[in-house]
DNA sequence: CTGCACGCCTGCCCGC
DNA sequence: TGCGGGCAGGCGTGCA
């Protein structure tokens, strides 16, 4: 599920009953997730000051008073589930029936503002690691990444030197964390869509006017769907304390066979297969 | 180097 | 109601 804009809702919702706070417990249920937790990770959290929360791509980044950050990626299936707390539970106990942790509940921590947050992973293709926050970009999941599709970086010019010569359809393209960082299967489909370009189209083989659309195509899908996240964010707690499972309708994502909303386009949404993996498209209006 | 298939896991949905 | 198959929004590895 969490492409950027997700991960970003829930940073956002996490932000306020995370910074500032101390962990004052860190419980590892089952520390094989997609790489297994750091050794002695529930030690180093045990204490530590959340001094800030920031986003790095699809990576939330908790920055501890310890000198160390928290990284934490959900991968597909992964929620960070927050409960206040009733103010009378003890920290890391789990007297009440409905506080048995699930059988995806991988991490518990418990905030000193007597909050619960809960990372639940059912397909466990998330990740948590600890790194030295002074060198966390030479983090071997971070330091190859791309520049934020949000950020001054991205720019029509940067990706027009980035896909030159690149003989790789460009919905493979833009999936590429190397070229932008931050994108997956639902947004790229939607900001080709919105840029009427082909998702077959060779990426080296786009005209620079045309990647002078894409660029802000991409910018407006992401903005828009943060945006539509942060208005859930209000009324979260009758999600169960789920964070960023916001109901997002698509252009184009899980619409085939229904009709093309470019205003005056008579054309029907396909799915095709590309490299194993869905992508859906109008192709009468994209090009 | 590039582009692509594959595997990692579990849950869900569909057809039989 | 049960069962098998296909599918799922990520990412690294390994191969040609």
């Amino acid at each position: 599920m969490p492409e950027l804009p997700e991960v970003e809702t829930v940073r956002r919702g996490l932000d306020p009953v995370m910074t500032g706070q101390r962990i004052e417990v860190a419980e590892v249920r089952r520390p094989d997730l997609r790489w297994p937790f750091p050794k002695s990770m529930a030690a180093r959290l045990m204490g530590a000051q959340v001094t800030a929360l920031r986003r790095r791509s699809k990576y939330i980044l908790a920055d501890l008073g310890t000198g160390e950050t928290l990284i934490i990626h959900l991968g597909m299936s992964g929620r960070m589930l927050i409960d206040p707390g009733d103010g009378a539970r003890a920290p890391g106990s789990f007297h009440h029936a409905a506080e048995t942790p699930g059988k995806h509940d991988h991490v518990i921590l418990d905030m000193s503002g007597g909050t619960r947050i809960t990372f639940n992973d059912a397909r466990r293709f998330g990740a948590m690691d600890l790194h030295p926050t002074a060198t966390l970009d030479d983090h071997w999941l971070l330091s190859k990444l791309g520049p934020e599709p949000l950020g001054n970086v991205f720019s029509a010019p940067y990706l027009m030197g980035r896909f030159k010569d690149r003989h790789t359809p460009v919905k493979s393209a833009l999936l590429d964390q190397r070229i932008v960082a931050g994108l997956g299967n639902i947004y790229v489909s939607e900001a080709l869509w919105r840029a009427k370009i082909h998702p077959r189209r060779l990426a080296g083989k786009i005209s620079a006017q045309r990647i002078a659309t894409l660029v802000p195509a991409i910018r407006d899908v992401l903005t828009e769907a943060i945006t539509a996240g942060g208005s859930s964010l209000r009324d979260y707690r009758q999600a169960d304390g789920e964070l960023g499972y916001f109901q997002h309708s698509f252009a184009v994502y899980d619409r085939a066979d229904q009709p093309c909303r470019h205003p005056g386009c008579t054309g029907t949404i396909l799915r095709i297969v590309q490299s194993g993996r869905s992508t859906f498209h109008c192709n009468m209006c994209q090009r």
